[in-house]
This record gives C-alpha cells, sequence and structure tokens, in this order.
DNA sequence: ACAATTCCTCTCACGCTGAGATTAATTCGT
DNA sequence: ACGAATTAATCTCAGCGTGAGAGGAATTGT
C-alpha cells in the first residue's frame, strides 16, 4: 500500500545507494547524482548520521573560494559480512566490512568427516572466532555459504551433494543458521561464483552469462539481466546429467574431473587424473576429441538455451582448455546454430565463490538497510579494490581443535563445481 | 527521481488493477481491496470518470437499509486493441475492447507473394477496415504481430523465417509500424503463444514454463516467474538447431514436420505428410522410436535449462504424441535427470499465438494508462470469458483485394511455430 | 414522518518535498 | 587586517497528496 511514506525510503534508498560505492562525497555531488533537492538530502545525511551508518569524512580541499563542503562517507564500520566457501576439501572464510573491504580471512581444511551438526558447529565456531579476534567490536550481520550440491530454489534444504554428503536433507542447514543467530543463506557455490563474477570480475552485469564449474563435478549457473536463476530444486542447469542421445553416457561423465578419469580407463587408458590425459594430447587424441566434442555441445546447449554473451569456465578442470580452443568452441556453435558467445576462463580463478558469498551477505546487509533493488543495482563498486583487498588482506592462522594438515591447493580446486 | 507525485500515480494504478478485472465494483470494494482511504479512491475514480476510462455502472441492489452504492466499472469502450497471428499460410486478426473482449475476428490467406511493403500495407488496411467497420467509432490504440521467425530482442528486426521470407530484416517491421500509425510491436509467434497460454490457458502465470511448438518448424519458448525469454537475437530457444552428438542431424530434423518427411524418405519410408508415419505405428516402430527419443531429448535439455513446472506443446504435429506418450516422456526425464515437469498439450490450441499478441497489446495499453507491472501482475483476468468472446466473437468476411481461396484449417496448424 | 443505516462530500492536519531566504565559513584583493 | 565575493549549510515556508473525521445526502424500516 502506498503511503506517505513512500518516497521517503526511495529517496532515503538514493543517497545511500550513491554513497555505497565508498568514496567519500560532497552533499553537492550527492545532490546532483541523486537529482533530489538541497533540504532533502541534507535531512536524509542527518538521519543517516545518527543512525551511525554515515559519518564525516575528512575535508575536500577546493581551489576556489567560498565555504569548505563537508564530505560525507558510508562508515565501513557499521556491520562485518561473511562469505563462506565449503568445498569438499577446503573451506574459505572471508570476513568484510560494510564496503565489501575484506577485513580477515582463512583457509582451513573441511572436516569431512564430521557430521551435519558437527559440521555447522565448526563453520560458525571458526567464523565466530575470526570476527571476535579480527573484528575489532563491529557487528557481524548477514553470512552467506555456498554449498557443493544442489541447493533449493528456497534454500532450505540441498538435494545432492557429491562430496559432502552430511549436507544434504535441511538438517545441516538448519543447524548452521541457527549457530551463527544473523541472517544465513546458503546457496549453490556455482551460483556463488557466478554471481562473484558478474560482481567483481569483468562481466557485464547487465549482460546473460553462463558459469560453467567444470572440477571433479560438472556444474553450472545462469544470469540473465544481472539475476543468477534458481530452480525449485535447484537442478536448473545441471548438465552434467544431460544423457548424450545415442550413448549410454551423460555430459558429466566426459567433463567432470572424477568422472573422465573413469571413462579413459575403461577405455583402455591408465591416467591418474584428468590433467594428464591433456598433458600427451597426441597419445589420447581420440579420447580428447570426444572431450573436446562434450564441452562444444554443451556451449552448443547452453547458447541456445540462454543465448549468452559471456560464458565462463572456472574450476581446476578448465585449466585443461586453453584460450585458442576456447575460441574455436566458440566459433563452431557460432557456425552451427548462430548464436555468437565469448567463451573464456574465469577472471577471479577460484575466489569467485568466495567473493560471490560475501557479495550476496553484502546485499542482503544493504537490503536491510532500505536500499531498494533497483538502486542497488546502480551502486558502482570499486572491483579491483574489493577483489585486491581479498587478496591482501591478513589471513588468519589454521583452526584449532581440527586438524588442517592435508592442504593441497590442487585438490580444492578440483571441488569446484 | 522519485518526485512528491510518486505514491499519487502508484495509487492510481492500484485502482485501474482492481477495476481491469471488468467487473462492476462499489467504491467500498475498492477500498478494501487496494488499502486505501475512502477519500482517496473516491478522488481518483472521480479522476478516472473525468477521463472516461471509468464509467457509471447500474446500481447494485443491497438488501439492508441505507444509501446504495453506486458502482462503478472500468470502460470497455475506451479503447480497441489488436492481437494478429500472421501465419505462412493464414493471417488471424482480433480486435478487442479494452477488458480483452473480442470485437471482430478475421482468418485470410496470407498473400505469401506479396513483397514486404505490400504485405504490411495489407495487414494494416485489413486491420483499418475491420476497425472502420466494426469499431464502432472506438479509437485504435496498440497493435502485436507474432510473425513465424526470429525477432531480435529488441522487436527490430527479423533475423530468419522457413516461410515467410520477405519479414525478415527491417523492411517489413518499419512498413508495418509506420502503417498502423499506432504503438506496434512484433514478436515470436511461440513467445505470444506462450504468453497467451500464461494469460488465458491454465497455465500458473508465476511458474516457470516451457511452449514448445511443433509445426512446420520446432520453436520454442520459456517463460520464468512471469516473464518470457527474449535472447538479443531471438534464438533463445531454438533448440531444432541443437546438432545431436555423434549424428550428422538436428533436432528439428526428427521434430518439425517438414524436415521429417525429408529424413523418413532417406530412411525408405516414402510417406507424404508427418501424421502418415504415425498412422502406421508398427509399420514405421523404428523411426517413430527415434521421433520419441529425440522428443524425449528435447524434453530432457528444456527441464535441465530451465527447470520448468509444465511443458506444454502446440502445433500442428504435436497432435501425434498422445496424453500417455506425453506421461512417458515426463517420466523417464524424471528418471534420467531428477527434474519433474509435467508435459501435455497446450489448452488453447492455435488459438494461443492471437491471444497472446492481443494480450501484448493490452498489456502495452494498461502501461500507457499508468497501472505498473506490479499491479499490472495482479489483474484477475476471467479467461473463459476472454477465450469465449474469442470463440464466439463474430467472423468477418474475407479480404477483398486478395484471393482468399485456400484456406486450410490444417496447413495454418502445421505453419505454427 | 422519523429513526437508523449507509454512502458520499467536505474540511483539515500531517508528513514529506522543493524553493527561496538567511546565516556561516572561506578566499581573494586591497 | 579588513571587507567583498563566493560557496556551503541552515532555516522557513508553501505545495502536494494522503488519511481521518465531521457533516450532508440517499435509502429502508417502523
Amino acid at each position: 500500500m502506498a503511503t506517505t511514506s513512500l518516497p521517503r525510503t526511495s529517496n532515503r534508498s538514493a543517497v545511500l545507494a550513491a554513497l555505497l560505492s565508498g568514496t567519500e562525497m560532497d552533499r553537492q555531488q550527492l545532490i546532483s547524482d541523486t537529482g533530489l533537492s538541497r533540504a532533502t538530502v541534507f535531512r536524509i545525511v542527518d538521519d543517516l548520521m545518527a543512525e551511525s551508518l554515515v559519518r564525516e569524512g575528512a575535508r575536500v580541499l577546493r581551489d576556489g573560494p567560498g565555504r569548505q563542503s563537508t564530505s560525507v562517507a558510508f562508515d565501513d564500520r557499521s556491520a562485518l559480512v561473511c562469505g563462506i566457501d565449503l568445498g569438499g576439501t577446503n573451506c574459505r572464510v572471508v570476513v568484510a566490512d560494510a564496503l565489501g573491504r575484506a577485513v580477515i580471512r582463512s583457509r582451513d581444511a573441511t572436516p569431512r568427516d564430521a557430521g551435519a551438526d558437527e559440521l555447522a558447529a565448526w563453520v560458525a565456531g571458526r567464523v565466530a572466532d575470526l570476527v571476535a579476534r579480527y573484528g575489532d567490536g563491529v557487528p557481524l550481520t548477514t553470512v552467506t555459504i555456498g554449498l557443493p550440491g544442489v541447493v533449493t530454489g528456497d534454500g532450505r534444504s540441498v538435494v545432492a551433494s557429491h562430496n559432502l554428503g552430511q549436507i544434504t536433507g535441511t538438517r545441516f542447514i538448519e543447524a548452521v543458521s541457527a549457530r551463527f543467530g544473523v541472517p544465513t543463506v546458503v546457496g549453490n557455490d556455482s551460483n556463488l561464483a557466478l554471481l562473484g563474477e558478474l560482481q567483481y570480475g569483468s562481466l557485464p552485469e547487465r549482460e546473460t552469462a553462463v558459469l560453467l564449474a567444470m572440477g571433479t563435478g560438472l556444474g553450472s549457473a545462469v544470469s540473465l539481466d544481472g539475476r543468477v536463476l534458481v530452480g525449485r530444486t535447484g537442478l536448473l542447469g545441471e548438465f552434467g546429467r544431460l544423457p548424450l542421445p545415442g550413448r549410454d553416457q551423460r555430459l558429466r561423465d566426459l567433463l567432470s574431473g572424477a568422472d573422465l578419469v573413469a571413462y579413459a580407463r575403461g577405455r583402455g587408458a591408465d591416467v591418474p587424473t584428468a590433467q594428464a590425459l591433456f598433458a600427451e594430447p597426441e597419445k589420447h587424441a581420440d579420447l580428447l576429441a570426444e572431450v573436446h566434442g562434450a564441452l562444444t555441445h554443451l556451449v552448443t546447449v547452453v547458447a541456445l538455451a540462454y543465448e549468452p554473451g559471456t560464458v565462463v569456465l572456472t574450476g581446476g578442470f578448465s585449466e585443461s582448455f586453453g584460450a585458442a580452443r576456447l575460441a574455436e568452441i566458440s566459433d563452431r556453435v557460432a557456425e552451427a546454430v548462430g548464436v555468437r558467445s565469448v567463451v573464456r576462463r574465469a577472471d577471479l580463478g577460484d575466489s569467485a565463490g568466495l567473493l560471490g558469498s560475501m557479495a550476496s551477505s553484502l546485499g542482503r546487509y544493504y537490503e536491510s538497510l532500505g536500499v531498494s533493488t533497483a538502486h542497488a543495482a546502480s551502486v558502482a563498486v570499486d572491483r579491483d579494490l574489493v577483489v585486491g583487498r581479498l587478496d591482501a588482506c591478513p589471513t588468519a592462522p589454521g583452526a584449532a581443535g581440527h586438524d588442517a594438515t592435508t592442504r593441497t591447493t590442487h585438490d580444492d580446486q578440483m571441488a569446484e563445481g
């Protein structure tokens, strides 16, 4: 019901969105950015300062005569948000300030043998510890967890997980939400990786894009017009399950690390890892042709299904495809079905999922402040700054209580998707 | 810019949306429906009456004591809208009042030999004639044309058409828009058919749905959350182009009327039409198994791509699949990939495209009145009434000037998609 | 005819916005 | 050092739209 206060909240949202870029601004600049009147902007900024969401910035010197304006800035100490990438091998955590600038991050071996409750307690405890030690008293407001499994559209249940069985069902999600005590959302890791690429990678935010997560499994994520699609049961985009007509195989039998090794053995090529196949291209020419054909077919399917501007590949298995090979696939798809999509590797590498989880948390925090989705979409984030801060921010020492001995970076990459 | 007048337009939109159901209403009912105050509702209704968008209705008798309320109703004579289904064989037109109730419809043989300009002039002239003769002086406001071809996302160009070559490019669209002189939009006929099914069929409006248009060609349309997807170049969902891995065929070679006949001949089955294959299932068992396999694969692809609640089939070719067969396909897909979608024939038959075009025109007319999309989605339309009126409304005599001799209903069905 | 009931019209206060006037701070010129 | 010029911040006020209530108008029952 459109009450009188509707413009107020909308204007507040516009001012907040302008400030969320993180840059210290003039009130004058807010006036011209939002198109609102002086009086309105001053009132809203006063309100925001009273809520201590906005603080006075250092004075910006202007060379002409006249009174100097006192600049204002969004208070990055108003809240902390948390993004988690819970993989089958490693669990990565980032805690960031209200502007998405990483404060602390960690990387621990996932306690894969733990049950649902135990795992939930471990994750929540780890984050609580990080916040307590490095959060400087700023409260944690929102948490997002990327999971290697099929998450239903309502985010209440995990349908299947190929390498972390204890998270299936509702128990883990309920337990971890209860432990955190702040709004906690779980999502599919591929979907969150795509969100990360959209927010902090070089993907145009409004362009249709598809992410193919090629690790031990094969997952994918789709964004249309800036929104990441989520099906009812979360199976949307699970093209790994697609049977190939005329043969007794699914797409993932050829395009996921785990299954390809098994298939290669069946064909007489006894290799330890999928990468080993690509290391000797002449020796395994037939097999590799099949793999390339399967990837071409997968790209063809997503090209027709979504007509994406870009298809990005992540995950350890995707490293086996060079840029030239991907360009060739793009050409073949364009020739076959008329849809031209750029096919390339993702920008953010294995940090995409972590950054996507953080972006999701950040988005929900902004929403809780009253930023409308329309305004949120127009927030100009400094991508390089955020990504750089993630790389540069301190890494917390390993978790106590659980042995985090075997940390193989390589395995973790393969566990994506 | 959120100005002060924002609530005004929003409230006006809410009142209009409540009235657009077409039922005569009390002002009191408007108050409770919209949640607005008495004064506001009265003012808005006064405004709408001054614009003659709303008229006084017949008095509704209430049995108790007290003053009788004068009911109001949206004025169905405020405007006419037009929906056109321009097929390769037939061209159907419906002119409807502002509530979507058909006033007049026509069905003529499409002048397939006409050039772009000539065809545009013919279509526009036909509609102008209908409006002049049966429109009772009510002005035509919006036109939507469904075309059997790939229409780009901006609606400015036709990329390809398998049975109406002269509409390709921008010339036809520009010519027809200029001739009409009112806002004219063109769209892919499959997309508009899905819109028709969503608005006036039994598809839940917010549920994800896929329409497979199986006629001479093979097209499809997808709606997510009530919105029909349109790709940049309009190739989104053109799964007919999907190559089948391991064989030198595309999906449409097996699933479109025209191509299946050619394929059957190549396999030694010399049949005149695709239907003839299905008439003798034992004789063509192998071929039919291939066709069923292809359809199963197509449903599998769309099931994974969009996770639809329902997959509806339209077009002459779809008649060859019985309900039992479709249920079996649904089962096989659910078993293979875990996505359960209802697979069935469409409700509206070959009128879906026409109704979808009309719905599109109607929607744009409502938008021009200031009904926000949020409110438009909640308009309760009486589906049976609208569909019934289309069937019952008078049909104009055939077009003069062009020979409309051969009107084979069957051919037209095959031309869908 | 009169009360009771219900619908409609009128008036007014509230909240928010935007425009202008006023005050405060700062630079430049003399 | 002091005032003119310039720019930022504050103050005041009218306009707009809404919602709430008071009063008038129409209709039914006794």
